[in-house]
DNA sequence: ATAGGCCTGGAC
DNA sequence: GTCCAGGCCTAT
């Protein structure tokens, strides 16, 4: 589930359930996020309460009354369920929140990537992040400036989240072919008005998320949307593309 | 720039 | 069994 729109969702339903409310035991269910979440921090988090719950780029941010947060990212299969304390753990449940009013917070997470930290200075946890796609910063004069050394594919460039803050496989997937660029483009041969078009894409895309299915991604073998042409699977960077080689131009 | 690792489950 | 998975980090 996790890319930009997903985690936004999440945020909001995490920040429902938990600002404002007290943490009244913390619990930690799988040795990957225990070494993550020592107990120490998991003592820190007890008797909390939660301020406001941001987001930036693909991290939730939940902010304590003590000035510290809790930097929390899904990676490839992490969400929020909510329930009540003492009900039965759902399944893949990782770490569970009580909070005071008797109801509890589960982060769940089959493959166990997901992460929780709890750090004093979020602007020195986070990684350096690229502008939001929503922001006005994110402009093509914006994305020319960061992809102007860039020889590599533009697809592979627009994962990393220096260039634009949250796009993940599937949204530069989609938002290449709305733009019609191939995605094999060195990013530094882009010029203004593919950019244009790649930043409008990069918008519609996310915003368009879960109303619409995938227009290429997982559909190799399938007729192009647009123009028919077959819609080609190939491997950047270690992670599958899906492309039309007829109206996605080089 | 690319491969491998982290984890586990699902599709074949 | 094998391969694949929406992310990111580290090492080469």
């Amino acid at each position: 589930m996790p890319e930009l729109p997903e985690v936004e969702f999440a945020r909001g339903v995490l920040r429902r359930a938990i600002a404002g409310r007290t943490i009244v035991r913390v619990r930690v269910l799988h040795p990957s996020l225990a070494a993550r979440l020592p107990a120490a921090a998991r003592r820190r988090l007890t008797g909390r309460t939660v301020r406001a719950v941001e987001r930036r780029g693909k991290y939730q941010l939940v902010s304590l009354d003590d000035g510290r947060t809790m930097v929390v990212h899904f990676r490839m299969s992490g969400d929020w369920s909510v329930g009540r304390a003492g009900e039965r753990d759902e399944p893949y449940a990782r770490a569970v929140f009580d909070l005071d009013d008797g109801s509890r917070v589960s982060l769940i997470d089959p493959r166990a990537l997901a992460t929780l930290a709890l750090v004093d200075d979020v602007a020195r946890a986070l990684p350096p992040l690229g502008p939001e796609p929503g922001d006005r910063a994110f402009t093509p004069q914006a994305l020319a400036a960061s992809l102007r050394r860039r020889r590599g594919a533009i697809k592979p460039a627009l994962l990393d989240q220096r260039v634009v803050a949250g796009l993940g496989n599937i949204y530069a997937v989609e938002a290449l072919w709305v733009a019609r660029i191939d995605p094999r483009v060195p990013a530094c041969r882009l010029g203004p008005a593919r950019l244009a078009r790649l930043v409008v894409a990069a918008r519609a895309v996310l915003a368009a998320a879960g109303r619409e299915r995938w227009k290429v991604y997982d559909r190799e073998g399938e007729p192009c949307a647009r123009c028919g042409h077959a819609v080609r699977r190939i491997v950047q960077a270690g992670r599958s593309t899906y492309f039309c080689s007829h109206c996605q131009r080089r």
